[in-house]
DNA sequence: GATTTTCTGATTTACGTACATCAGATTTTC
DNA sequence: GAAAATCTGATGTACGTAAATCAGAAAATC
């Protein structure tokens, strides 16, 4: 039987009463005491029994999501997911509330943050925006001892807890390899088209994607950036018009959203030779085109898993307990047309007729 | 706040020891009185609290894993995995035993799970082999109300509750659709290394594999399965058989283990034209021939998210509850030089020296 | 050494559920 | 309609922890 506070007690010769002050950092407990209990715990190897300690807090955990808004069927997919987890809350002991801010506007993101450090919640998930603002608002967060964590797109340098999302870079690289390889002989150049270089994981897919490109690849020249700011019908017209511009393009890899777009254009463009697609983010567009051929390799980041490791992280550093670091790393999917799961039922899915 | 067994009480007009009795199918209860309980219990929406039962009834979930013996890599990576999970048993509540088979020996499996049956546990994960009478013991586990897991290998019209593996038609597919498109123009046949037939899985992705090839890269001829017993000596022999008799074989997919063997025959035979590998699992050896450009694809399934899929599943039955279905998915991990995940610290790897 | 301040112990209630006991009520059976 | 069988209610204890109260002990202060 895994030892209690009872057993504390006992091994260390105090009562109950003075455990528990040591155990919550109550005050009233001189250091000698103090000392002699956590040698006790220690000795004895006393876990706090969360499940125990919750019931008896009648404890929830009041946490903040912040997304961006917008018509992006990836970040609405993530939003459906906190929304499953909202669902799970009574069971989950969680109150979560979902904020969105206007995408690529670090001052609104700044905004609800600030004000969500207001609400003094158990912890916050955000999606990021690179900037030295949104780095100083984070910090605030951890200087209120409030946890956060980052979602899809990390903020380097400040003083968030944890990432939840892919290897970008990575991501990036294996996009690369496949290019590359999937092109065997073909000649041609790449295309690359991006959301906004504001973003992190955009900017690191980007480094990643020309890294193995150039050492390995070198046959193929990239052509200069597209940033389609992942809006669908932007995305058309300019990939439109570099598909016109150079008809020999033999790749493409669209490491943003805006795949609507992407796809539109093409289908219209289906006469020329065929171009390897590489996207990101399993959409219901994106699966119908890997389907239909239109596009060759979809990676992915599974929305749900992200919430999900997000919610399991916030708990554990608001408890001040380890995580299981392996269970939390966030995979990158490969998906070609072979190995596509079965479609999820529709609750799972962001509303139709969104962009990509 | 959600509802609770008092509510319970008060909504459908009895005592809370009648509640009781509904809720935990004891005796003594009329059939209108038990009704009006249940009708309470839907229209306030009660859900039990598991964590304050597990409390009160000082639950442990006594689990068995069982798992092939032998020198395989990915084996007793798994075995690891539940080592590992034994390390968390007293947080995690549970009091997990393994027992290790001869790997292919059904008759010894049998006797494992009848073994386990006779000890009554609250769950037991095992990786299965095909065969009607495993079927039949896995039924008898069932029949004792007894939820049984399969892990990595699935077992095919028996009473088991759950999968936790990956697909591994769509992983034999997707090794297909890789190994296609990798050869580009390239010409020459494919060969096919497998463990034994007798696993379901093996066979699963052998017919995924030949699906694909023959449908879209009709090509390549397949020459006939290898059979390696996931033995690496034996491996070793047969595929430098394989590829003398047959110099021009432009791709071989390893579906099962015994890969040190492969690799080593590789190695042997350098100097001949390059040949696209794709294996299974990724263990050290299968990793450092993925970085030495020996192996183009390494396919992969997460043995620690596998067993800790095993037991919260084995969880969620033994205590009558849903699962989320999307977080139980194991997903098909494919690793390319580019998206290797950084190594594990030296306690979540394989012991070393072992064949994988 | 008396007084104040600071610690510590003992005890109680609570969280939501499980489980046992026993008296009393309601049905069933003949 | 009485005896037997079955059902129901009331109550208490337990699980491991949190949190509060209050009395008494120990230490610090002058």
């Amino acid at each position: 039987m895994r030892p209690t506070v009872h057993d504390i007690a006992a091994a260390a010769g105090v009562s109950l009463a003075t455990v528990d002050r040591v155990l919550n950092q109550r005050a009233g407990v001189r250091i000698v005491t103090r000392e002699k209990v956590e040698q006790a715990i220690e000795r004895i190897g006393y876990v706090r029994d969360v499940a125990a300690a919750n019931l008896a807090k009648s404890r929830v955990y009041p946490f903040i999501f912040i997304l961006p808004s917008g018509d992006n069927s990836f970040m609405r997919g993530l939003e459906a997911q906190v929304r499953a987890a909202i669902g799970r809350s009574s069971v989950e002991r969680t109150d979560i509330s979902v904020v969105t801010v206007p995408a690529f506007n670090a001052e609104a993101l700044v905004a609800a943050l600030d004000e969500a450090r207001a609400a003094s919640p158990a912890g916050v998930a955000v999606v990021a925006i690179d900037s030295p603002d949104v780095v100083a608002a984070v910090d605030r967060l951890a200087a209120a001892r409030i946890p956060v964590v980052t979602l899809v797109s990390d903020l380097a340098g400040s003083a968030r807890d944890h990432f939840a999302g892919v290897d970008n870079i990575a991501a990036g690289r294996t996009a690369a390899s496949l290019m590359g390889r999937f092109l065997g002989g073909r000649s041609g150049p790449v295309a690359v088209l991006a959301g906004s270089m504001l973003v992190r994981d955009h900017r690191e897919r980007l480094e990643g994607f020309r890294t193995v490109m150039t050492e390995n690849f070198g046959g193929h020249a990239l052509l200069p950036v597209i940033e389609g700011q992942d809006d669908p019908a932007l995305v058309e017209r300019l990939v439109g018009e570099a598909l016109a511009a150079s008809p020999e393009i033999a790749g493409i890899y669209s490491l943003g959203a805006g795949n609507r777009g992407l796809i539109a254009a093409l289908k219209r463009g289906k006469n020329a030779a065929p171009v390897c697609v590489i996207a990101h983010e399993l959409t219901p567009h994106t699966r119908a085109a890997l389907n239909d051929g239109l596009i060759d390799v979809v990676l992915n980041q599974d929305a749900g898993h992200e919430v999900r490791s997000a919610i399991r992280v916030l708990k554990a550093k608001a408890d001040g307990v380890a995580v299981i670091g392996a269970q939390e790393r966030i995979r990158l999917d490969i998906f070609l047309k072979d190995n596509l799961p079965f479609e999820q039922g529709s609750n799972q899915e962001p509303a139709q007729g969104k962009a990509d």
